[in-house]
DNA sequence: ATGGTTGCATGGCAA
């Protein structure tokens, strides 16, 4: 099974980029962040006609929603509120072989780290702690977690690790927090199984660099972690950084998985 | 130190 995840940044806006992706990866499961969509308007019938006949979808008019699209039936599980907002941050769905696989877009954070003077950076330590019971809750299941988790957790997950230190994204109280979820989870990052650090693995650059493959100050913002004694059914992955030159790109490349399910 | 770009929705916020 190969599995994508990938903040579109609008769904609307990128369906031809996501159906340029779906016909270069042959992509059994997609994971979406940010569809920007409320569900009235997402691309259901565009996305059946493209061999994804079964979508789950949880949008918010403008910010936000996420979306898992299947090419196999799948049931759908409990979406889940963090922070004790109802704003489409979480949604999971039981595959085949009884496997849960979660989809999450955590906030951003906005651009201070204090969260004393700013509530968005608060907001996303206390999603991070709802994560981390969260995660510890369900250690031993079977399952995958995805999606933009909007922190880069390893000093090789950002382009200059001492530059980022004070920056949003890879302060230490996110990176401990990220790198704690993962380890009370039980959790194996896939990406970093294949691509070990130190080597350097980016998945979003910025819209504002004028030229984001030259300048490749990037981060890894992205992953897909898998339950840890599903480890050894992880066959290949990476991240799909040619989708971030294509025309009227997201800021994310989409990052994959083939796994044996 | 600052500003740089994009999307939604059509002013200004969020990223």
């Amino acid at each position: 099974m190969k599995l994508i995840t990938w903040n579109i940044n609008s769904v609307r806006l990128r369906l031809a980029q996501l159906q340029k992706l779906i016909e270069q990866t042959q992509a059994d499961v997609i994971c979406l962040q940010e569809i920007k969509a409320e569900n009235k308007v997402f691309p259901t019938d565009e996305l059946k006609a493209l061999g994804f006949e079964h979508q789950a979808v949880r949008g918010m008019k403008a910010y936000n929603g996420v979306a898992i699209l299947s090419r196999q039936p799948f049931k759908m599980i409990e979406s889940i509120n963090f922070a004790g907002r109802d704003d489409a941050r979480h949604i999971a769905v039981e595959l085949k072989g009884g496997v849960e696989l979660h989809n999450f877009y955590v906030p951003a954070g906005g651009d201070i780290p204090d969260p004393a003077v700013n509530e968005k950076f608060a907001h996303k330590l206390q999603f991070l702690n709802e994560l981390t019971t969260w995660s510890q809750a369900g250690k031993g299941r079977s399952r995958i977690m995805v999606g933009d988790l909007n922190i880069a957790p390893l000093p090789d997950d950002v382009w200059s690790h001492k530059q980022l230190l004070d920056v949003v994204s890879h302060t230490p109280i996110e990176t401990d927090g990220l790198n704690k979820v993962l380890e009370v989870g039980a959790w194996c990052d896939a990406l970093r199984q294949l691509t070990p650090a130190p080597e350097k693995l980016y998945s979003w650059w910025s819209y504002r660099s004028p030229d984001w493959e030259k300048s490749d100050r990037g981060r890894r913002l992205d992953h897909i972690w898998l339950a840890e004694h599903m480890s050894r059914q992880l066959q290949d992955g990476g991240v799909l950084k040619d989708a971030r030159g294509w025309q009227q790109p997201s800021d994310h490349a989409p990052v994959w998985v083939d796994l044996s399910l």
